[in-house]
DNA sequence: CTGAAAGCGCTTACAG
DNA sequence: CTGAAAGCGCTTACAG
């Protein structure tokens, strides 16, 4: 049977409440004293049940963790930020996945329910925003991170996709182009209005094709533009590997990065370091924003209210072969 | 105030047993007072305490899992493996991470300890072994996904790679090519040795080069190989990383892939399809490692004895333009 | 400096 | 079909 408590107060001769006390270093507790609980607890390997210290404390000290799927290229970063975050306030992170449909927000429910933490940090929700306003208005702490929907009931954070745009349209039109392509995400996404919204209020175009966030978007959109004999100097695509669909259909076409076409992508994801050529893009601050979400949601716990408006971190244009800076010789 | 089984209890005018029948429909209870049960569950918006219900159940319905850093390029397809797993057998999912030394280290000692979890998978355990065996000895039901170490006191999921370089070797051969070099990851991990031995069992070559799994290794091993004028005809790196490196300085240096030099990685990460050429590499199934690693830890949990052996999971050969099939004219 | 006792919110025999 | 009561393993006033 487990060890408990109980077990490590009799073997050390003390109550449970000196144990809990030298365990949680709280309250005066006698020298020698705590060095025999302290052996008994090492020798009989003994570990407090969380669950019974969060029932008996009120508080599970564990935030949760909503996402649509791990395997996004911006994932890794962003859960990163979070659990380092979350980890170093000594919390746990609880992780969820709602990327099955029906069947995963059937189970999302029932397990997040269970309130087996005292948060929860979603990132662009889906199907389960219902799910989520109802726990939110029933008490549960909730911070959003997501572009892609306007939220203003919840706490959330959010990245400058309008002025991102605009950056990726500055360096453009000072690079001399006049001929940009824009290749969106889906269009009911707000980052994607955003995001072209910024482009052309600098670098007006009616070239605006519509994407889907895949590599093969990137791809067809370029075929086909080259196919109908379309002018353009430049493409900025709203994510990087869009961007990389670009780069290769170019590539297949016998036309030059940036020679020909000067290609923007959005993210800065792992990959566009090793594009051909690497890839100019702006960057989003996903660690970042990981971190200042959990950070929010912490000290929502911890006491401090929610910021009533959405926490806007900034992106950063970074430049590389593929977009290069100044005019083209 | 949280709304407790008690509160649901009252206001239906039922005991506290019987609400607890109805959330888990475990034993006969009346159709109506089930009804009017669900009723004030709802309207109450009341949500069991996991805690709670873990502490009387003698079981938390969550198991942990410990990995060096979440940023790593095939960490997603792993985590999302592990997590649609435990999420099908309604499990909860509590992430940790020891990326940041000793702190991390007992931070993750506080919180492991705490038993928040029935069990664990651990990824690549660095620093933490120690503290791991004296857990796994004490009760706490741990599997390993490790290919650098070899640890035969846990159960564990690894992947071919002896088999797998040998493939790549095998691919190589038959493409014509007889001067490869292995660019190798840090010479004290299992799987690198593992990897450059099944591919000299093939395709002996003295031309081993120290690498250590970055970019930049890749980079550098090629620029010496160059200039040194070592003659070779292809290049086997023990991770897409590396290759990418490889590539790049091939370009760099105005070497064409494949007609003058052929490239195998290893991993098959999600930017290796995108690098210029796409890159032929040996699979990891590191999804499927995920799955299994999850599913051997449930199974355990459920009584089933874990195997003695590492349970194997196959590499394959993705064959792209890096390194065609077939010999090059 | 230390301990007995109540309480956290559930589940589960046991009894009816 | 339903309920009273004990128990899960802790923490925390309260008393000494």
């Amino acid at each position: 049977m487990r060890v408990t408590i109980a077990d490590v107060a009799r073997e050390a001769g003390v109550s449970k409440t000196t144990v809990s006390r030298v365990i949680n270093t709280k309250g005066e507790v006698d020298g020698s004293t705590a060095a025999r609980v302290r052996e008994v607890i090492a020798q009989l390997g003994y570990v407090p049940s969380s669950g019974a210290v969060g029932l008996a404390r009120g508080s599970s000290r564990t935030v949760g963790m909503l996402v649509p799927s791990l395997t996004w290229p911006w994932m890794g970063e962003l859960l990163q930020g979070v659990v380092d975050t979350v980890e170093a306030a000594d919390y746990g992170l609880l992780l969820f996945t709602c990327n099955r449909g029906a069947e995963s927000v059937e189970r999302f429910t029932s397990q997040v329910s269970a309130r087996a933490f005292d948060g929860l940090v979603v990132v662009e929700p889906e199907n389960t925003l219902d799910h989520l306003t109802e726990l939110h208005r029933d008490g549960l702490p909730i911070v959003l991170i997501d572009d892609r929907g306007h939220h203003p009931e919840f706490p959330s954070v959010v990245t400058t996709n309008h002025e991102g745009g605009a950056s990726a349209a500055r360096h453009l039109r000072d690079a001399g182009r006049t001929r940009p392509v824009v290749i969106t995400g889906p269009e009911h996404f707000g980052c994607v209005r955003d995001r072209t919204a910024g482009f052309v209020s600098v670098l007006p175009t009616d070239l605006v094709v519509l994407g889907d966030f895949t590599e093969r978007s990137g791809r067809l959109a370029v075929e086909q533009l080259l196919a109908s004999g379309t002018e353009f100097d430049s493409v900025f695509a709203h994510n990087d590997i869009t961007a990389a669909g670009v780069l290769r259909a170019l590539r297949a076409a016998g036309k030059t990065v940036p020679g020909d076409i000067a290609v923007v992508g959005f993210d800065d994801i792992p990959m566009s370091e090793h594009t051909e050529p690497p890839l100019t893009t702006v960057r989003q601050p996903t660690r970042q924003m990981g971190e200042t979400a959990a950070r929010m949601l912490l000290s929502h716990l911890g006491g401090t209210p929610a910021p009533e408006t959405p926490v806007v971190l900034p992106t950063e244009l970074v430049v590389r072969h593929s977009a290069p800076p100044g005019r083209v010789t």
